[in-house]
DNA sequence: TATGAATGAGATTTCATTCAT
DNA sequence: GATGAATGAAATCTCATTCAT
């Protein structure tokens, strides 16, 4: 945990640690982050880093905690729903807001990736990771009371499929991020649900559902 | 490319070198990982290194090349096939010799992830994974042929995703490995192809296999 | 010398330095002491520290001065006497005292040898060591005077030879404190004291001494 | 322990470490003592001092081991003796040897003091201590054996006891070294033994022996 | 009167790489 | 052909001290 001063610390310079840090740790893996170059990225001493922070790691941890709860809060959590389809609709429209947010973050892919590979050591980000997971499988268990989510795997392995999925097609995405055509982003998000439905849905759930989509 | 001495060395040592430096790179990214921590571990001199490899990327490349080699080598390719059901009869005994072969060599996996990871950075390392990824959507591009794999997507993007859920799946498997009950690692190919045929097939070939599967 | 100020600081305040700071010096040497490793255990600020204090040599002289000035109070002085059995008697009553008060205080002991192996470099800790030595050194005087003390050795000698007896005893009890048997502790003055005879004293009057002590 | 380049290192440059580092450990403590002080005076590279020594803690254990070793070497044992008087003969002749070695080594003294400091902590360093101070306490119980030595109060003690003795009457003639009469230097030896006599023998004897002594 | 934010120097240790032999 | 001695840069982290408020 961060020292309560960095919490009181000036908003510009807040920030300033923060971004070098998280440009940083998107693009490196923990250990092979390098705070010299987060503080001369974010212009501050060397010794100011560890009068906010205990050491490398809880750097880590505060940066990944902060993306995660930023993530979070501009996006919102699913909307109720009472059946499958209305499962489906709500987590078409929380898709509409992750890929929204997520490339106005062009850090939180790499972010994440680092947190995840790293989550097995770092017991803090261990538990941010873990967290992350949990409310995305609990997700999945109410879509299996209604019929929208198979029940003949383990929610976990689900959860962990669904999240490669998506992983894998948003970095399609952003490498092709330049070459888009016109309306090819504001497609994506539904692409990416049928890509879900397939892998989480009952399978003849994702048969009917497609063959309307094909049919409109 | 490792100097052509490193082709001529004494088998065990050369073995010693690569092994040491796949359980390195398996474990750390290129950048964190240590060429001391290697040669300690290969029991093999400082100078030996710098004499056989260019530098620190070009032993990883090695490392690397090695390791799909041996595995492209060991796997052997799919079967051949002239329609769909053929197709995914041939995928799945590919995936058995895949799983196979992964469960003999535990740095694999963690070496193809650092490959991946590095993959955008180095220039070398870049050309295996692409050749990989490149084999794989000729595959798939042969399922198209005969029906067997969905024409609905960019083949490109496919490969990505199929190689995502075989990732998760993988791990998800290792992290369970101590407490798997008898018969369910080798039911597990089965049950990959079936995750890989919702993301890969025609929607009405998926459900009818499955169907048929849950039938029988 | 710290500022006045810390002479008129809340009495809850100034001990929690002065504790922490002996804390900090009775187990590492004065270079190697951390000053931030006082603050942190005393609860004050950084810069209070430097408020009342000039630098790390100051807060250490004082912490010195302040161990070796409650020693002196806490202790008193030595009875008077007049020949050389009285100047014994007295010199085992002030023992009794001395060994009482540092058993009280764990600090002490290591405060004093740090004191010493600084006295050399500091100015001001070198002066109050100077000070501790010159009084015993007196007292070594006054029992010449009464023929208690050898007089064919320098007093200064004889004062660092009785010091060094006294410290080697003191750590040697200190290391079996918690096996010591009851009634030991209580023995220990008499025992410390004819050691302290031995070194001191004419020859033939330890000898007498002991010989009617075994005798007893 | 060093590693074992370090003895086959060049003369010159092996003496150069060893004694930059016994200068260094001699007047300071094991934590105050500076790796970048040492290599600055040993005239050697930073990456130098760590391709030889695992660590500060490794090269203060070696200097030390060298210390002492050669110490040892130099001062060798005690003659043999049968009875008591040829006991504090070869004590006598041994402190000699002892004298004159430290005289010429003016790091010693220092050294073993950090030595013994850090013995409660340092492990390696704590194994010389305890076999210095054990062939001490053995040379002591053979005086034991032949009357010599006083058998009324652990051995241990005695040793600690006599070690602190000669650390004091040392430090003391040290700092009076360049203030020294002739002849007076010559002299210290039996001076100390005198006074490690008082400490160490029956009182009986060792009031005849200075009896004797004085009537010289 | 009192603070705590801030810092650059310096701590120990590891790094990838070179080069004389 | 092969080595290991050697290095300076860089790693993470702690230091005693200053100063604006």
């Amino acid at each position: 945990m961060p020292r309560p001063r960095f919490a009181a610390l000036d908003e510009r310079k807040r920030v300033a640690i923060l971004d070098a840090a998280a440009e940083e740790f998107a693009h490196r893996s923990f250990e092979a982050a390098s705070t010299n170059r987060i503080i001369a990225r974010a212009g501050v001493s060397k010794g100011a880093l560890y009068y906010y922070f205990d050491d490398k790691a809880d750097l880590f941890a505060t940066v990944i905690e902060s993306a995660i709860g930023r993530a979070e809060r501009a996006i919102g959590g699913m909307a109720s729903f009472v059946d499958a389809a209305g499962f489906w609709a709500a987590l078409l429209d929380l898709y509409r807001r992750i890929t929204t947010f997520f490339a106005g973050e062009p850090n939180l892919a790499g972010l994440l990736k680092s947190a995840f590979d790293d989550a097995g050591v770092g017991e803090i980000v261990g538990l941010h990771t873990a967290r992350l997971l949990a409310a995305f499988r609990d997700l999945l268990g109410r879509g299996v009371a209604v019929g929208a989510v198979r029940d003949d795997l383990p929610l976990e392995l689900l959860a962990r499929v669904a999240f490669a999925v998506g992983d894998a097609t948003d970095r399609w995405l952003l490498e092709r991020w330049d070459s888009l055509e016109p309306g090819e982003f504001e497609a994506y998000p539904e692409r990416a649900l049928l890509l879900h439905m397939r892998v989480l849905a009952p399978i003849e759930l994702a048969e009917k559902w497609e063959r309307q989509e094909t049919a409109s």
